[in-house]
Order: structure tokens, then sequence, then C-alpha cells
DNA sequence: GCAGGAATCAAACGATCGTTTGAGCATACG
DNA sequence: CGTATGCTCAAACGATCGTTTGATTCCTGC
């Protein structure tokens, strides 16, 4: 971890990640923004086009990282007989802990809750356009794990569980690390209690 | 249900409900507010003192309700024998369906996402101090309910289940009635839903 | 070593924001 | 009737927003 990155594009990205995680996209102003990455103000508009696009490119170096750990996972496992839930809440979960865990992108999982929890549909049309195969593959396998439910139920049992885990790695209610635990296996044991709350709420009677 | 309620107040009230809902609380601003109320510019800091306790008139005016009705049916099964997992959540959640589905109080729980999602500190303080108290009864409820869970898993799994909760009573994801059922039927479907859901993830090995 | 595109810079643009002002209007009370 | 009082109104305030401009500096390839 440095503490400058090399690039501006690189620097404009970094703080905005924080900012908008600490802020929102309209609470952060551009003028913040680039005072924290040291870059001059036009530098947004030349290197990204317009704040908008910005926001985007923010998503998408998270999110391109995020979304292809989570697809390589699912794709080791999908469709085999000895597949359980749990692996498949573990193909889910797993990678965006180590995002959260590992230096600068920490702050990107509250930035992704901002992004559901405002309605802007210009956003949700860029997500659903670029990531909306992930959630589908997904919910097709765990539709497959849990052939009792009706697609009705299925969609909103899917929808209940990425809320509580988008909520729950977004806040600063995430569990402390113990001193003497090493950041691995307090990794580990986070994702257990995750998928372990996921696995019986999907599996519910 | 009437198309123009009376006070001006309440007309402004009632259009910050549904633009923050809809835009944020700063991507509402006070023009297209009071526009959509048919009120003065100015009759916002009139009435209100200022656009932050404008935001904080509209929580209390559904939280005031929403949290009275909690606290009721809390405090008729609160430390009885007989009362079950389900019951508590059952005084969470059916007052909140309530307020989403009677005229102009669906909107709300999308402000209240909002506010979950902006970590702002003056909203959270707020919300903290006028409120948190029915939280935290619910929390010593569930304890009581959960005596298997330490005290550090019964916090994360409260937070858990508010969180889908909040995410799911929030979006449009939201079932759709269908055409033959009442909707008071409806709703206590869809509690028994959200309830199931939640009552499984806290009772989790 | 110099020409030329890439990158950075200070400064300004028009638009919009929350808030304030002071005049005008209404209703109620002596 | 006169006059307070509560409310509404158009207009303006200063601040800040995203974006653009044009000059300047940096750096690379011939």
């Amino acid at each position: 971890m440095q503490a400058v990155p090399h690039s501006t594009k690189e620097r404009i990205l970094t703080a905005a990640e924080e900012l908008f995680a600490r802020h929102g996209f309209d609470g952060a102003s551009l003028r913040q923004l680039t005072a924290a990455a040291g870059v001059n103000l036009a530098a947004v508009n030349y290197h990204f086009g317009s704040k908008d696009r910005l926001i985007e490119e923010v998503f998408r170096r998270r999110l391109d990282q995020l979304n292809g750990h989570r697809m390589t996972a699912l794709s080791r496992i999908a469709g085999l007989p000895e597949t359980s839930l749990e692996d498949v809440l573990a193909a889910f979960i797993k990678p965006a802990l180590e995002l959260s865990h590992e230096g600068s992108g920490s702050l990107f999982m509250r930035v992704l809750a901002r992004a559901f929890a405002e309605h802007d549909d210009t956003l949700r049309k860029f997500l659903s356009e670029n990531y909306g195969h992930v959630m589908r593959q997904f919910t097709a396998e765990f539709g497959r794990l849990l052939p009792q439910l009706s697609r009705e139920e299925l969609y909103w049992r899917v929808d209940l569980v990425t809320g509580a885990l988008t909520h729950a790695m977004s806040g600063f209610g995430m569990i402390q690390r113990k001193s003497d635990v090493t950041e691995r296996v307090h990794r580990e044991q986070t994702a257990e209690h995750l998928i372990r709350f996921a696995a019986a709420g999907l599996n519910a009677p």
C-alpha cells in the first residue's frame, strides 16, 4: 500500500471512491475530489469527460475485478451434483470480503450500497447492463439447489439475501477483528457467519 | 386519500417525502419541492427553519407513528414465556408493512433506506437519539429468545435482519399483489414471507 | 534538439443551490 | 374601524456546483 498511486487517473479514481462512499455522488464535489487527489480541477473532465463517466469508472474498476472472481468461483461448482448451497454462497461472498479487506477497496462496498439505495435509472441501467448476468447466473444456481421454491419465492429470497449482505458489508457494523486472530482467519470467520445466516434464510421452511 | 392535503406544512412534508425518496436529500431541491407542493419557495424556511429541519420532520412524522405501533405490539408480548421469535418479528415487521401499503406512506421506506446508506453523522445521531430505544428493546427481546447466541452474534444477526427487511421494503422488488387476493390478505402473506426468512436466519445453527 | 501531441494549470462561464428580505395579503381581536 | 399577527409572495443574496477555455508546461519520437 503506497501513499500516492502513480497516474493522475488512478489518483482521481481512488479519491473519488473514498469521497463518494463518505458523502454520496452528489455530496462529493469535483473540487473536494481533485483537492484530495492532489490534481487540478479540470483533470476530471479531461480524463473522464464528465462526473457521470467518472462515477461509472469507479464502479467498473472494482466490479470487473469483483464479479470476475465471483464468476470464476461459481463456474468451478455450478451444475455439479456435490455442490451445496453454502458453496454457492461462498462463491458470492468471499470475493467481496477479500475486496473489502484489501487496502483501499474497503470503502467500495459502501459506494455499492449507495447505488442500491439510489433508485437512479441511469445508474441502475448501467449496472444491469454490465453486471446483470452475474446475478442471473447465481440466481439460476440457487434455483437448482432449491427446487422446492417457486420462481417467485426464489427471487424474493435472493433479493433478501443480497440486501442483507450489502447492508452488512457496507456498514461499520462489521464485527471487529480480535487482536489474537490473523486477518485471514478473521475473514474466514466472517464469511462463515454470513454464509450460515444466508443459507438458513434461503432454506427457510 | 384526498388530492391535496390541508395545510401548507403538510403539503410540503408530503411532497418532500416523495422527492427525497426519488432523488435523495441532496438531489431534491427546495425549488422542485415547493413547486410540486404548490407553495412558495420561502415557505420551507418559514415553516421549518431550514432544509435539514424539514428532513428531520419528514422522519419524525412517519417514525413516531411507525415506532409507536412497534412498541405497542412489542410491549404486549415482551417477556412472556409463550412468546415466539415469530411473534417478535411480527411486531417489528407488520407496522412497517401497514405503513408501506397505506396511501402516501409507501415511499417512506425508501427514504429510510437512503438514510441507512448515507452515513451522514447528523442524520444518524438524530435517528439514534430519537428512536434508538426501539431497536434496543427489540434486540433485548431477540436475545432473550436466542440465549444460545453470544452478544456479538446477536448484534450481527439483528443487523443482517434489519438490512434485509429495509432493503426488501424499500425496493419495488416487493412481490406484486395478485388480482384475486385482497390487499389485507396480500399483506398477511408478505409478512409471513419476511418473518419466515428472518426467523430462519436468526435461528441459524 | 526541436517539433508536436499530451497533460496540467488558473481562471472564468452559466446554472442552480439554500437562504434571506421586505412588501403585500389575509384573518382575528381590541 | 384600526391594527396587530400569521402567512404568502416575487425577488434577490452569496455560495457552490459541473464544465469549458486558452495558455503553459511536460514529455516523447524523429
